[in-house]
DNA sequence: CATGAATGAGGATTCATTCAT
DNA sequence: GATGAATGAATCCTCATTCAT
């Protein structure tokens, strides 16, 4: 018995560590990209020594995976449901800007560490920890294709490439995240759900007929 | 006579040999990034020995703005001609748009490079390198809002915080050349133009006439 | 009793323990060498935790002295009494010969780990753990020397120093241990027993009678 | 003119510091063995920084092996003349001796160096460094058997595998230099060359006619 | 006694920068 | 101005050893 509540204590407080690891270097690869982060830094931000980073990872490039790995599934996961649900298209997109606006304010972190690696993950990069990435990115590429295509043959999206519509959604997305990152904003960007949508939709351009501007709310649906 | 002839022949080389330099750094930042970049790839890149960088640049970060700096200084001027022209809005997303691709098109390694610093130029950055870098950005962010603020006024554009079409538009922008560089597409990205004009004002939303697709009723608001 | 008995048991179960890390440790020693084999790996080996090692022994050194004390110690006390016997020169050396030779046979590791220390051995080393190996060698030496000796003594071998004579034998028993292992050989070397003794007194010359050599047998001494 | 001059002063001053380096890595290997030996060490036995060795060679794997290297295929085409020589085996026994000793003689750190790394080239080794260091010795010991099948052949030696005979050879002159080394004779090991030889081919028993001993000279050949 | 997570002192290697020629 | 050998600080990683459980 009393071994055994030994073995899983200490088994619980491996995890619990290899997690305050884990959740120091997502603070420190946030700060300095990959490159620039040192184990040195991750450690001292984790409150352990450096030798113990090697007890939970193999090495620096396998911390940052299994940092980023979890989450990324996680989210794949969680697109995908959205992607794959009986909703229509509409409401499949807003679901979707919602998952992934609710994700970026759990772990503003994590879409910084993403957003910082992307723009390597070009197409001649020969680099392993690059090819995982993009390899990734691409998957998440061909899930918001399908939501495209999708709403293409329905009729309900402009006669083009889906990637187009998709990256155009993506972008508006990242171009967010990523200005909620340059100013430090703490307000959730959730906020900014159905505005995205809307600017996804229907464009920037002012819809409301002319002649009834003044004093009018609102109306975009 | 001689002697001015031999001087100014030793700064135009000079000025060339810079310049060399300059390509070549650029070449390796953008398939590298800051970090992971060395000073000796750069020199082999150049052909000039490592000692020659240091003729012409103080260090490696004094390098990496030089090459920075030109080029933003450049599209901050040309971005900014657009914006205060004396075109109506429509026109001016478009050059803008026009103008941003066609730089795209000329040298992707810088958009490259820009791709990969922005996302580490968050508020609490320290680093003097990504603290210019910041204000070069929010300067175009600037450009960017006045044309939206002006669209605004004139209500052509949504009722909403400026900011937030800006980032739209950039966004759609950005998303764009990223595809490019990802999958290293060597066509010219300006022909999207007139589609990134039209889903930035128009958004995604199938906008043609109902009765004239196939029995499908259009939604669009 | 029953104290008794399980104190016992824990000493036999303690001694146990220690002779399977020691058994592992000369494995691993043999394959690496001391300076490139960890700890890990003998604990792995011995199936034991890291830890465990530092119970029976005090750090990697004693470990590694502790597994050729014991060895070297039996196999002197062995050539000793050899040396020491009543026999004739020719029987003491095919003893000697054979001691070693058995020895080997039985643990081939242990000459392996021996052989490859020895070379550091030098006159200028200030190591703790050499100078004492080096102790040993030079007691097994001088055993030899005593042997070669007495042999010179009684007109059986050359008039020479001894100690050349000695050098000379255990140069042929080493070579053959270390062909032994350089090909991984299975075969007993003991089967070279008589071949060495033969090659050491008479040397490698074909002593048979001119006029008499085909078809001959070989009529070495 | 200058420039040329000025080159090739960098050139020999390269080269040499290249040579000091890798005589400085000899003592320290010697002493310590591959990987005992730190390349900080080495760096302070050879009065240069830490960095100059990379500058020099990729790594400490490539400082050894190029210390080896060199070394090693003087001495083996050295020997291979002598195998190859026209004249007869005894002499061609006696020229092979006394190259190895006189290289010994002249160099014997590196004779510790290989001394020490051999016993690890076992048949099962992975290790690419021993890899190779079992090639080269493997050729040695090729050489030596192609000289010993041919003393066989011509009825000089006894009919017993080459291989046994080279091995004996090879034994006593490594005792010899081990010998040497063990101690830290300074008097040259090529004075050892006619015992050698004779124990070789005569042995190690009194072969001097019994009533004749006292006051004859040794006749062996 | 046994365990294995944690430590920290090295050790190999990289790389921006300097400087004599 | 150009060179490239030399430097040494910084960095990743290893591993013997300790210690709380």
């Amino acid at each position: 018995m009393q071994g055994e509540e030994n073995l899983s204590r200490r088994l619980r407080e491996k995890i619990a560590h290899r997690q305050e690891i884990l959740e120091a270097a997502k603070r420190v690869f946030a700060r300095k990209g990959f490159h620039a982060a040192t184990v040195d830094e991750i450690a001292q931000e984790a409150d352990f020594s450096k030798g113990a980073m090697y007890v939970h990872f193999a090495n620096k490039e396998d911390l940052f995976l299994s940092l980023i790995q979890e989450k990324t599934e996680e989210l794949g996961e969680r697109l995908e449901e959205v992607v794959h649900s009986a909703d229509d298209l509409e409401n499949k997109v807003r679901k979707f800007v919602k998952t992934y606006l609710d994700a970026f304010d759990e772990d503003k972190e994590f879409f910084q560490i993403i957003a910082a690696e992307h723009p390597r993950l070009t197409a001649q990069t020969q680099d392993r920890l690059q090819l995982r990435l993009r390899e990734r990115y691409l998957e998440t590429l061909r899930l918001v294709d399908e939501m495209m295509q999708e709403g293409i043959h329905q009729g309900r999206l402009r006669q083009t490439e889906p990637r187009f519509l998709g990256i155009t959604l993506l972008g508006i997305i990242h171009s967010f995240t990523a200005q909620w990152l340059l100013l430090g904003r703490k307000d959730p960007l959730s906020r900014m759900e159905s505005l995205i949508v809307e600017l996804f939709f229907g464009g920037a351009r002012d819809n409301r007929k002319v002649g009834s501007r003044k004093g009018e709310k609102d109306v975009s649906p």
